[in-house]
DNA sequence: AGTCGCCATTGATACAAATCAATGTCGTCC
DNA sequence: GGACGACATTGATTTGTATCAATGGCGACT
C-alpha cells in the first residue's frame, strides 16, 4: 500500500478530515493541542511489526494514519487470532490499564501519530471536555464491535465476507485516493491485508474467503480487480446476502 | 429465574459487592449520589420485555441486577440477531447517542437499576471523576466484546460453547446463591438463557447447542444438571477444548 | 533467465453443522 | 387426569466448509 506524502502536519491530515469524533476531539483541545502535539509523532512502520506485545506493559497510544493493524491475541501455543481491525482514524492502545490484553501487528505498512500513554491521560484527565470526546470515541468502537459480533454470527462464509465488504463501504476505505465519492463513480475497495488475515479475522480458512469473493462475482455483486482491490457492483444483493440467514427463529 | 428480597437499598446490593469498576464508580459519586438516587428506581421486568427499540429514542440508562437480557439487532425483516447479553452488573444504553443501535430486551425476568438519560449525562457532565470511571466501565465492556468476537472466532460450536462456559465461569454468574467459590465446592453455573437465545448469541443453532453441551459431558468437561444448570467438572478440558482450534496459520 | 518463496486459486475429499422431522419432558390450563 | 404449548433432545439427511493436495502468478534475489 502507498503512503501519501505531505504528512509533515502538526495534526494529520485524515484526523482533520476523517469522519467521526476524533476530528472534534482534536479541534476541542485548543490551546492544549501544542501540549499533544510536543509529545506526539508521526511513524512510518513496516507490515509484521508488531507495536505492543500482549502482556508487557506498553506506553503507546495513538491513531492510525494509513495502512491496516490488527489486534491479535496470542493464545498460549504462540498462534494468534485477530480480535479487531485499526483503519485510518481508528485508536489503539489502551488508556487506564498498564497490561494489555492484546498486541498491535501492523498487517500491513502503515503510517501512525503516536504519542506516550502517560502524558496523554493527563491531558484527558486536565480536560473534561477532551475526555469526553475521547469517551464518545470509545463507546464508537463498542459499536464497531458489536457490528463485527453481528457479522461472526452469520454462519456462512460468503455472508461475511459480504458484511465485511458493506463495512468496508460504510467507513470508505477507498484505494489511496481519498476523494469523497461520486454519485455515479464505480466504488473501488481496497482491503489492504491479505487473505490469510482475512480469514483470520472472519473466523475461517484462505481457501473458503478465496471461493466466497469469487461466488461473489459470479453472481455479479462484485468484480475483482485483483487480490486486493474489489469493485462494488451492486450493493443491494450484497446487503441481501449479507443479511439472508440471519432471519432464524427467536 | 428467582430473585433475591432486600433490594430496596438506595443502591443495590449488587452494584456495591460486585467486581469491577462500578463499584467505585457509585462510591466517587460521593455528595452526588442523592442526585442519581432521585432519578433513579429498580424495575422488575417480565423477560421478553423490549427495554428500548432499535431506532426510537430511548432514554434509559441503566444496570443490570439480575437476570440476563440481550442486545439485538433487528433486521429490516423483522428478525432478530444477539449482539451481547447483559449480565449483573453490566451496563446498558447508550449516553451521549440519540437513536440506539439495537434494541435491549429482557431474555429472563430481571430487575434493573435504571434512571434518565439526561440526568445522568449531566451527572457525568458535572463529575469528571465519575466520567473517567464511567469511561473505564465503557472500556471493560470494549474488552468484553473483543473476547466475544474471540470466541465467535472458533469456528466448531463445541468450541464456542466451551468459551462461553469458561467465559461465565470468569464473571463467576453462579446459581442464585451469590456466596464467594469455596475452593472444593463444585463449580455450578447457571445459565439464564434458553437453547434459542444462546443458539442466537453463538451464532448456531438450537439443536448444534445442545449436541455440544452433551458432548461435552460425554467428554466429562461438564455435568448437565438440567438446561439450564450445569456442573463445571474440568476446567482445563474445557479450556483445551475452547482454544483447540484457534490453532491455526498465520 | 532461472530459481525461490509467498500468496491466491482451484480441485477432491472428509467432516461438521444446518436442516428436516420426530420424539421426549415439563408446566399450565381446562 | 388429560390436552396443550413451549422447549429440549435425538435421529437422518443435506449442505457447507475445513482440510489435503496441487497448480498458477508474481516479485525478489542471484
Amino acid at each position: 500500500m502507498m503512503i501519501d506524502v505531505g504528512m509533515a502536519e502538526t495534526v494529520p491530515e485524515i484526523l482533520r478530515h476523517g469522519s467521526g469524533h476524533l476530528q472534534s476531539m482534536f479541534a476541542a483541545l485548543g490551546d492544549n493541542r501544542h501540549h499533544i502535539e510536543k509529545i506526539a509523532k508521526i511513524e512510518k512502520i513496516k507490515a509484521g511489526t508488531v507495536l505492543s506485545s500482549d502482556g508487557s506493559a506498553t506506553d503507546k497510544i495513538g491513531y492510525i494514519i494509513d495502512g491496516t493493524l490488527a489486534m491479535t491475541k496470542v493464545l498460549p501455543n504462540g498462534h494468534s487470532q485477530i480480535l479487531g481491525l485499526l483503519v485510518p482514524t481508528d485508536m489503539f492502545g489502551r488508556v487506564f490499564e498498564d497490561v494489555p490484553l492484546y498486541s498491535i501487528t501492523a498487517l500491513t505498512d502503515a503510517v501512525i501519530y503516536s504519542m506516550l500513554r502517560e502524558p496523554f491521560e493527563a491531558i484527558l484527565e486536565q480536560n473534561p471536555e477532551v475526555e469526553r470526546l475521547f469517551l464518545i470515541n470509545v463507546l464508537d468502537e463498542l459499536d464497531a464491535a458489536r457490528e463485527w459480533i453481528l457479522l461472526l454470527g452469520g454462519y456462512k462464509v460468503i455472508e461475511r465476507v459480504a458484511s465485511f465488504l458493506l463495512i468496508l463501504c460504510r467507513r470508505r476505505i477507498r484505494t489511496s485516493d481519498r476523494r469523497p465519492l461520486k454519485q455515479n463513480a464505480p466504488i473501488l475497495l481496497h482491503v489492504g491485508i491479505k487473505r490469510s488475515s482475512l480469514a483470520q479475522y472472519l473466523g475461517t480458512r484462505v481457501e473458503s474467503v478465496s471461493r466466497a469473493f469469487h461466488e461473489l462475482q459470479a453472481r455479479k455483486s462484485i468484480r475483482i480487480i485483483d487480490a486486493y482491490t474489489f469493485e462494488i457492483v451492486d450493493v443491494d444483493s450484497l446487503v441481501e446476502i449479507a443479511s439472508h440467514d440471519l432471519i432464524r427463529d427467536v
